[in-house]
DNA sequence: GTCTATAAGGGGATAGAC
DNA sequence: GTCTATCCCCTTATAGAC
């Protein structure tokens, strides 16, 4: 009697913990809120996500795939001038830190609310999955440096991350009261394109 | 009142548990390891601060306290000139994020810590020193550029500001592998001397 | 009186068992 | 789903040492 898994269990749970983990941190979720609001069996969810780290590294790795989409989206409206692609990634970085709700980078989040984790267990391991994800878009910005052709790339680079990583870190603090983050978006996106001459 | 007895107990768990606080973070360090690590009894912590949160809350001050006094050191050095003055700031920020074993800002790090802490408490919650010690630095830096008379002061303040917060955030992850923060200390003082013109 | 050491209360965490 | 085991959290109370 293989009665059939109930298709989208998976997702359904790991939706509703992406939403808590992100919304109010990893370590002030505990597993009996997730399967309380996904409203699935305590057995369910650790059927598919034997420990809480495996639902974390989940949750991150997703972020990671809709990121990558994202990111594949833009470069591809952006056309095939590597200004153009640069300003473009910051702008969408800018217009993501707008939205309201935006509580900063989940891979950046999660690392600063887990200073111990090293990920020493591999790629699986949730620090491993931020790790990944954030060298791959410094990488991805590090290869449109490259094609600029300016004299110093990796000053250009560090500067890039920088905004970047400003960017992410107001939106993680400043939202908190009414501090409106778009003058700072504003701002990161002026000095982008300024920085690479466009 | 108990007449104050043993002089610098309070410095003494209060010395332990800002190193265990920025070291690992808040929520990852319990009373009890405090009170094993400063060699005190539960009670006499208890004493000196009734609960976590009036821990956490001097944690915070003290830093700030700290950091006020490094930074009126800085800007005594750097003269009258507030292109000067400003980009002091940034070096100074730049320099202490090289400092081997910088994990950030304790002020951000706690408000990334603790998404939920609205600081409603008023001035003696953690978040409301966080608050206010960010909203001073950030009025520091706003002041300078005021003298400037640049053209767009508010921008240049967001960008200013976004430099200092990328230092801060890479400095609470990028190091956790072998990745040096010098680089990027190097480009965010450049980048903030280009920014003021001087 | 001052401090340390230890136990215990009340809660919530992960995880497993039925 | 509920129930349990085990553990750690903050905090308080009690008992003992100098």
């Amino acid at each position: 009697m293989a009665r059939t898994p109930a298709p989208g269990t998976r997702e359904r749970i790991l939706g509703v913990a992406s939403r808590l983990f992100y919304d109010h941190g990893v370590r002030a979720v505990g597993m009996n809120r997730i399967i309380t609001e996904a409203g699935t069996g305590k057995n369910l969810l650790y059927q598919h996500f034997p420990a809480k780290s495996d639902l974390v590294a989940a949750y991150l790795e997703r972020a990671r795939e809709r990121r990558a989409e994202s990111a594949r989206r833009v470069l591809e409206a952006a056309g095939d001038d590597p200004g153009e692609q640069l300003v473009a990634l910051i702008a969408e970085v800018a217009a993501t830190v707008r939205r309201p709700g935006f509580r900063g980078c989940a891979f950046r989040n999660y690392l600063a609310e887990f200073p111990e984790d090293d990920a020493l267990d591999g790629d699986e391991a949730p620090a491993g999955v931020a790790h990944a994800q954030l060298a791959e878009t410094r990488a991805a910005i590090a290869e449109r440096v490259g094609r600029l052709g300016v004299e110093d790339p990796d000053r250009l680079v560090e500067q890039l991350w920088l905004l970047v990583d400003g960017l992410y870190l107001q939106a993680a603090y400043r939202d908190r009261l009414d501090d409106r983050l778009d003058p700072a978006a504003d701002a990161a996106v002026d000095l982008a394109r300024r920085l690479v001459g466009a």
